[in-house]
DNA sequence: ACACAGTACGACCGATCGTGCTATCTTGTC
DNA sequence: GACAAGATAGCACGATCGGTCGTACTGTGT
């Protein structure tokens, strides 16, 4: 889109910072206001830059949002994912949950998952903003259901689990965390939350009870 | 508010009527346009009532928005606490899970769970709207608790069970399937959360293993 | 030197927001 | 039937919404 197509044609980075900045400042806002909430007011005045200044990086609103979305998924993939990426089996399993949690309970966002908030706010609105927040929910099953299917393998879980429904209990209590950690500012929950995988997982180990 | 403070006047029933139409359409569009997103405009157009017509019943829209939560929550309990508690113990329990998830799965809201959207929706935003969803998500993990308390003094659970991470499970399994159901429209979600549901359950049965 | 693409601005549009104020019906009480 | 009060509509307000102008500055390529 920015680029020209010439080869020896270099872009300015002016631009390209300031719309970086733009997203990022839409991602941490819209994990308080909404995605909808988000207006182009406020993040115009948030960012420092004009609202027709924002606007000229977007065709729409809902470019916006999309980009928004986009950008959340690259953070959440940086903060969460890859650094659980260092493990393998079980151990990356375990990992990915932890830092889902620390991911929350250090506030990298203000109001939480990002993609947690957007998923309860479009979720029942169907649109194309609904079907990349529905992916990137499904790329997150998805890579639990890898990291499971691995350590099960490795047979570091019971050979006759459930690995779907192992990873469904999973998801539901990190989920679970962090909008209870969110609503009650309560850090204990997320204790909670490590309280309860430690067990689902320790009712999984191969030679349990 | 709207009494004179005359005993012998008596008060037209038109106008009562009406405001619980407007706060039953009020709950139904909070799940799907948020309590923000819920505007007096399009609740008029929605319940067929003028703008003042709407307003005339409410101070400001904050008012409004805490007595849709007030509607919200004695739909809830009408609709799946109260049906629960005709058993007893651990089928109690069961009981409250289950009509949860038919709760959601019969769209009884067109948007899924009032209060997971609510949550999600006003966590990071403190002020008395989300002190009284907070407070109403207390007392849904109190009915949880005090049913599992009355379960494992029957026999019904392992003496050594955590209630407090039992019933934090329970929760988190029965919102993720809200979440997952309304996000992906796939029942079969529901499911999946029926079957982690039995599974933790029967963990946790006295005999077990 | 000049044209042009990229970047950002302020002004403005119609629509809708929440919120008042007033007029007009309707209904129960005397 | 008069009258007070409840219920609702009409209308208008300032603010903000998403979005579109025209414009101006700044580098880069020819």
């Amino acid at each position: 889109m920015t680029t020209t197509g010439n080869a020896t044609r270099r872009t300015r980075t002016d631009g390209e910072r300031t719309k970086r900045h733009i997203l990022e400042t839409a991602v941490r806002l819209a994990t308080i206001e909404g995605l909808d909430g988000l207006s182009i007011g406020k993040l115009a005045s948030a960012t420092g830059v004009s609202k027709s200044g924002v606007y000229a990086h977007f065709d729409s609103k809902e470019d916006l949002q999309l980009a928004t979305v986009e950008t959340a998924r690259t953070l959440f993939v940086d903060d969460v994912v890859l650094p659980a990426f260092e493990a393998d089996g079980l151990k990356r399993l375990i990992a990915l949950c932890e830092s889902f949690l620390s991911y929350v309970e250090n506030r990298t966002l203000p109001g939480g998952c990002f993609f947690a908030a957007a998923a309860a706010e479009l979720g029942g609105r169907p649109g194309p903003l609904r079907e990349r927040v529905a992916e990137n929910q499904r790329d997150w099953i998805g890579v639990l259901t890898e990291a499971a299917e691995a350590a099960k393998d490795k047979g570091q879980l019971r050979t006759d689990t459930d690995v779907a429904t192992l990873v469904f209990e999973l998801n539901a209590l990190v989920i679970a965390a962090n909008t209870g950690f969110i609503l009650h500012d309560d850090p204990a929950i997320i204790d909670q939350a490590r309280t309860a995988i430690a067990r689902v997982l320790s009712a999984t180990r191969p030679n349990a009870d």
